[in-house]
DNA sequence: TGCTGTGTGTACCGATTGGTACAGGGTAGG
DNA sequence: CCTACCCTGTACCAATCGGTACACACAGCA
């Protein structure tokens, strides 16, 4: 029965969020069909390669809601903190204000990383080297740029780690906010030469 | 053969590794034995309850590395820096300098949490605790102490992530350095009143 | 109204999962 | 030397794993 032609498109957010759940090992095909309605049949018509390609599929989808929602907006030219304010605000809704975890984080974390090591490196490298440009026309010297970029991507994931393991949101937002200050704030030595010094504060609420 | 009496204080440093490459799902009873070397009746002699038992003594041990290596100089009275340049020491050698992931952290990530949910809490919440309570005494107001333990513990956590996801255990030392050296400076806005104003630099080599 | 081909539910596959049962080996105490 | 018990290798278990094969249902076209 039902004869709607099951899309990829629709699959795909359930199966994020399943792999986000369970892992990419943990996530059984059993509950793939339960959670997507989904039965072997169409699953494998959809994803021949299985499992792997479900997988493959989701990081792409991912990588593409990034590239739109985060690296464009830091990438746009003239005012980037405008573009950084836009990155929290993209990574907040994302991430579900703390309550989701990162698909591509626990995918780094177990032996699931080997299959997908290109895919998981290069969603770090990147979103680093864009936030690190934006750091640097914003006024951050290239040294510091590059180091508060790291941080604030590791801080991201850390305060992700740790709102998990609390079961509660707020630590994320907590850390959230700190960072966002830490993007905005531009010290002596953390200026270009000639630089400005402070480039105000964040949070209007 | 061998009877040699299998200890389970041998069996927990191999169980760990297990569990933070695997996961704990993902560690396999076959996989288990054939790195423990130990057949599946020592296992379950010494482990009765099976995978959930091995899991909690690994946890325990964790926990009991923390409370020496970690937490007690942390404690320690009169020089709370000392104490902070003991707990970076420590991690960098606990997490072999990036190149391990954290046990606790990948229980957190997965439906692995419910299962030992307190654990979990108490491993982030009692570490936040007690650096907290140093940087306090090393010139904190209470507020940025707080902030700065919950940054500190979730950058590590999250460089931990990124190292593994570059796998570059380079990622993980940079960030440590500059965490540690948040830990020094005291700046204006978060000494406490007619405190000290800087600490001096980190990293001596 | 037939035919055709695309999707899909279902039965089935071997492999592996965590866990149990138990026989027997080895050592320690007598 | 014998006995008793602790320990452990092994056979076995049902359940589940990811994946394949295939028959059939249904929509589109003639």
């Amino acid at each position: 029965m039902a004869r709607s032609v099951a899309d990829r498109r629709d699959a795909i957010p359930v199966l994020a969020e399943l792999f986000r759940e369970y892992g990419f090992a943990g996530a059984s095909l059993s509950e793939i069909t339960k959670r997507t309605g989904l039965g072997k049949g169409s699953l494998y018509h959809l994803f021949p390669d299985g499992k792997e390609e479900m997988a493959r599929a989701v990081l792409e989808d991912v990588a593409g809601w990034f590239e739109t929602n985060v690296f464009m907006p830091l990438r746009e030219g003239d005012d980037p903190t405008a573009g950084i304010d836009a990155m929290f605000r993209a990574v907040i809704d994302f991430f579900h204000s703390g309550r989701r975890v990162c698909l591509v984080g626990t995918f780094a974390l177990d032996d699931t990383r080997e299959r997908f090591a290109i895919e998981v490196q290069s969603y770090f490298t990147t979103w680093i080297r864009v936030l690190s440009a934006a750091l640097k026309r914003s006024g951050f010297n290239s040294r510091a740029a590059r180091e508060t970029a790291e941080d604030v991507v590791a801080g991201i994931q850390g305060a992700l780690v740790l709102a998990r393991s609390q079961d509660d949101p707020a630590v994320f937002m907590r850390a959230m906010k700190r960072l966002h200050e830490r993007t905005r704030v531009v010290r002596r030595d953390t200026q270009k030469e000639g630089g400005i010094r402070r480039r105000g504060t964040v949070g209007k609420t």
